[in-house]
DNA sequence: GTGCACCTTGAACCCAAGTTGAAGTCAAGG
DNA sequence: CCTTGACTTCAACTTGGGTTCAAGGTGCAC
């Protein structure tokens, strides 16, 4: 059960490349493991670690948030709690997410059923009279979501 | 009603910045306008062009596809063809988008009720038992949706 | 003693959609 | 003339999540 692994099998258990782990590593995500004759080895923890990393990657969390997550989790009692703030801030995001997306799918739809010669005649591209539902706004992504550091 | 704007009274009119409205020259996306003294003139083409693809980025799709778009209703005939195709290739991966979402959204649900002490015991980052529907996938993203050009 | 699989490193590269900065041009106003 | 403000250019940088490359080390079997 304690198994020792070296980065290809772990690798290879997660469906990853060892290139993406030592990225993790780089970035602070992943600890520095244990070497034997500079090669390193990965032991259960480490295995867990990548686990909940896992999970995180696909709850939406960006390497950053999951990187205080499990940092959290490391410094003892408590986890729960950043567990459950970095949730509750990522949820408004997420439900915003999923109204421009389904106000996206709709005006695709009645796009399809579009037969305007032109782009300038066809309703779908004036602006107001949108979608059914009017909450189309910034461009979707949820790796940037919160995004904007970098603005002026 | 003709009028002539400059960059930076179009931008101001677009939200955008007078940087982003050259990206779109140079990317292709707008032609490049009349130009007084070597600054650039924009008339109500260009303002309308603009306000379609302001439509078709909130729409999700790329530049690059609202490029397609505005050159091949320039080319003059069958433009809600190309829409209609565009629209149809980029219905499921927003359905796709939606799926994932909503299976985020009830995970981060159960976070938020989540007392766990430590991570290592939380059943929500045990793999596989993970959401009610367990569609949840790859990482999040529109922007980068139907991406993984440069996969090996 | 060499062939092979696996590992190591850092740096450079990929994507989209821009932003930022430096250095320069132009017209109007005082 | 000088300043102010808006414009011009191009290259380099940003974000996030990695991948790819080149050059070299390590361990083991044949």
């Amino acid at each position: 059960m304690d198994e020792i692994l070296t980065i290809g099998q772990l690798a290879k258990r997660f469906g990853l490349k060892t290139s993406a782990i030592r990225y993790y590593e780089r970035v602070g995500v992943l600890p520095e493991p244990a070497r034997e004759s500079g090669q390193r080895r990965y032991g259960p923890d480490a295995i867990k670690r990548l686990e909940v990393l896992e999970v995180a990657k696909r709850a939406g969390f960006t390497l950053d948030e999951a990187r205080i997550l499990l940092q959290s989790s490391d410094a003892g009692s408590p986890a729960f709690e950043s567990l459950r703030d970095l949730a509750a801030r990522k949820l408004p995001e997420v439900d915003a997410l999923i109204v421009r997306a389904q106000a996206m799918r709709a005006w695709l739809l009645t796009a399809m059923d579009c037969s305007c010669t032109t782009l300038d005649v066809c309703a779908l591209f004036d602006r107001d009279a949108q979608t059914p539902t009017s909450a189309v706004a910034e461009p979707l992504s949820i790796t940037h979501v919160g995004g904007a550091k970098h603005a002026a």
